[in-house]
DNA sequence: CAAGTTATGGAATGGATCGTCCACAACGTA
DNA sequence: TACGTTGTGGACGATCCATTCCATAACTTG
């Protein structure tokens, strides 16, 4: 009996993600995505809530396909491609950055640095979303340490930290203004320096 | 013959810089400013402009101060030291995100995420400060790699990269929840895994 | 001491933006 | 076809905030 929408949801929460991707929480107007997206205000308010419901929604879905790209990146499969399929996920995250060529970053970032100290539902989104993400490179560590690919005798979780702490800090520098070639070596960088088995450590 | 100025600019620039970090470039009035300087609207725009300039001049101190204590840890001593001056500036960089309690991060890193994309000023400061970074970190790797610290087979470039990479990176997963051990541990294993001398790496 | 110059700080201004409201449209059901 | 319910979208109201303005104060020089 009531009338039906007339626009697809997911349409419009792409289009109100490409707004907060580019200019921020503070720097989008509800004005913009209702011209972004054709919709009146009436519609957009009555469909979301609001401007902060909105942006929570959008949030939540990066965070949710950032975590679904390192799954389908990392998991499942044998373990003797473990550091194959570490080395593509690194790339892969490298590349993304490199082709970045309007710096907007990520969405995890750019909205964490903007609203994690004053909106606990962000900061705990922005955490859990990074506690996954290490969960899975950890996982993947010990994957390769089984086959044999990576020194046994290291803590896949310092391992898998510094390879989150990588991807993370090629965003940044990237978003900092290094150039796109840079970012493709520190991933080949940190790749190349996983301890190898059987390699001899002088004490430091 | 004029009035003589009745506060002191730096002090006023470090409450400004207090409250730009806590709640970013949109998220403070200068309203608040005023309030926590003490001072009254005339004089602050009398002294400093308006809102943007005295961000500008509050991130321009702050990525200035960011080098200083850069080149304070890592330049100037001898060869046999740069390997240990290097690990003191990682860890002093993790400590630093690990004791941060509130979450507030670095503020290049926040005022980057909020305004570079339309700020080219910002965006200029940015990409300095970070060129700046990687030469004194290539530097230093290099002086690692004179004494028999580094492989010297190794792009110094390249780990350079990897660390600045690394620093950028614990403060961003500082941000975003990682505990303060995990931000040093992640420290320690990327100096752990730098490539000593006479390592064998199998190709990968 | 007089006068001119700058600092001071609070009130006023103007613009921008979030969210609401309402008249109207569209659709399903009876 | 008539009616009730929900969607639509633009106008409106209220708030907020950066900036300007101005009357007054403070200080230095001549």
């Amino acid at each position: 009996m009531p009338r039906p929408r007339a626009f697809d949801e997911q349409q419009v929460l792409a289009r109100a993600r490409e707004q907060f991707w580019t200019t921020g929480y503070a720097g989008t107007r509800m004005d913009d995505i209702a011209q972004a997206t054709g919709l009146g205000k009436g519609s957009l308010y009555g469909a979301f809530g609001g401007k902060r419901e909105l942006f929570h929604r959008v949030f939540d879905d990066w965070c949710a396909s950032v975590v679904e790209v390192a799954e389908g990146q990392l998991t499942g499969g044998p373990d003797a491609e473990a550091l194959a399929r570490l080395s593509g996920y690194v790339r892969l995250m490298a590349e993304n950055a490199a082709s970045d060529t309007e710096r907007r970053g990520c969405l995890v970032a750019k909205g964490a640095a903007e609203l994690a100290q004053h909106d606990p539902a962000i900061a705990g989104r922005t955490a859990d979303t990074m506690t996954r993400l290490l969960a899975l490179l950890r996982a993947e560590v010990s994957a390769a340490q089984r086959h044999g690919d990576i020194d046994r005798a290291a803590d896949p979780e310092q391992l898998g930290a510094l390879l989150l702490s990588v991807v993370r800090g090629i965003e940044a520098v990237g978003k900092a203004g290094l150039t796109p070639e840079t970012l493709r070596n520190i991933a080949d960088t940190v790749l190349a320096v996983l301890p190898a088995p059987g390699e001899r450590k002088p004490c430091r």
